[in-house]
DNA sequence: CGTATTGTTGATTGCAATCAATGAGAGTGG
DNA sequence: CCACTCTCATTGATTGCAATCAACAATACG
């Protein structure tokens, strides 16, 4: 079942509109001869899938931010990632998701249908490498993660956050943060204090810039940040 | 270039032995047919590759217990994962290892040469599947692991890992640690003397029986784990 | 313009880290 | 066999970083 998170907490279901969405894409776009998939406009908050939702699709990001996450029973959250465009995810060992995926921002991704994976590679090889360098790429990502959630102190995980958020969202130093406090918090495992306190504190030492809005980033001193990264 | 860790911490080039062991292996059992392994016993602390060699190959584990790792620069480590029979790691979307690998106890492990990855689906969809398939088992586990990471207090950081391990050593409640503490610790993202607390806490409540070794543990109260595991 | 949401800042607390010392085995050599 | 050493683990005292509690500011939104 779609649900989403409300702002007030309580889990809903998804808009029929949302769903319909989908429906009437899939019946649209769907081609017999090559894999193809459903486009799907997710507005701001809007869940995608939810932990133990069946895992008929994975996806692929157009446009946007997706962020994929898991709870504890009393309501603490760990963002694992956040997909921008091209990044692909969603894809499962078992038969249901074991992660929930929201919208950070309006976003666009593919739904793709999942199927064998040798006879999805046999019909499209360069799919099947694709998917398969998706992959390594998401453990690879985990990999670094991990090190930051294990290891890293307040100031060392905000700094390798904006570095890996510049490089990701921006061919220059200076770029708009799709996420809010909150989310940055549940993903370097901190909370939204503590990445407050940490941005105003770069920002005093002139190592960053915040905008008034306090979503636009301006990387002053890329090497004083990757120091605080290594 | 294929090193290992002395206990001195001086990094010296593996007993020509080892690589020996390897490289005859591989002649004596290559086969044109079938995509096959060349089987390596390592001792313990021996390492199998390190941060940064190329990728030539991936593994999979006959026996024993593997560590992976990623490495700050001043010392502090965050073993990503513990690797045991039958599991599959090392495989990355880049030309080299982004962590390290060393045997944790005596083990064996078969190296499978690297390629591409379509051409080897194509050969044995099995092994394709099989791939894959493992791929994603990791990416779910390093999920789990985050959420541990990020979220999780030192208490709900070792019940987790207790259930995680008896689940994958033993059928029992009744096992056997293959690693000391501070490898725990690492995993973790603790400290030897916070695991050492913990674990003797849990001892006191009755929940755990540690032997006198140490190594040894018996899961009395599974139940109340489960409770510190949500 | 008023209200809800998001973000910042300050005071204090608490969990796990750090510092320090001791204990328990395993292996070694006299 | 028994000191001796080395590694690994435990336990205690104290510190410190980030969490929590609390109030307020800024921004977005209907």
């Amino acid at each position: 079942m779609q649900t989403y998170s409300a702002t007030n907490g309580i889990r809903q279901t998804v808009p029929a509109a949302v769903a319909m969405r989908g429906a009437a894409a899939l019946s649209r776009q769907e081609s017999p001869k090559r894999l193809s998939g459903t486009r799907i406009v997710l507005a701001r908050g809007d869940e995608l899938f939810a932990e133990n939702d069946d895992a008929d699709f994975f996806y692929k990001v157009l446009s946007g931010t997706i962020r994929t996450y898991k709870l504890l029973s009393d309501g603490r959250r760990q963002i694992d990632a956040f997909h921008l465009a091209g990044d692909i995810f969603g894809l499962e060992p078992g038969a249901t998701h074991r992660f929930s995926a929201e919208a950070v921002e309006r976003c666009e991704v593919i739904a793709f249908r999942r199927c064998g994976f040798t006879t999805l590679a046999a019909d499209d090889p360069a799919l099947g490498d694709q998917l398969m360098s998706s992959m390594m790429v998401n453990l690879e990502r985990a990999h670094d993660h991990m090190l930051l959630l294990g290891r890293k102190t307040a100031q060392e995980k905000i700094a390798t956050f904006l570095l890996d958020m510049a490089r990701r969202v921006s061919s220059s130093d200076s770029f708009e943060l799709p996420m809010q406090r909150s989310d940055i918090a549940d993903h370097l495992g901190l909370t939204i204090e503590t990445v407050s306190r940490t941005l105003t504190q770069l920002a005093k030492d002139g190592i960053i810039k915040l905008a008034s809005a306090s979503r636009s980033v301006v990387l002053c001193d890329k090497a004083a940040l990757q120091r605080l990264n290594a």
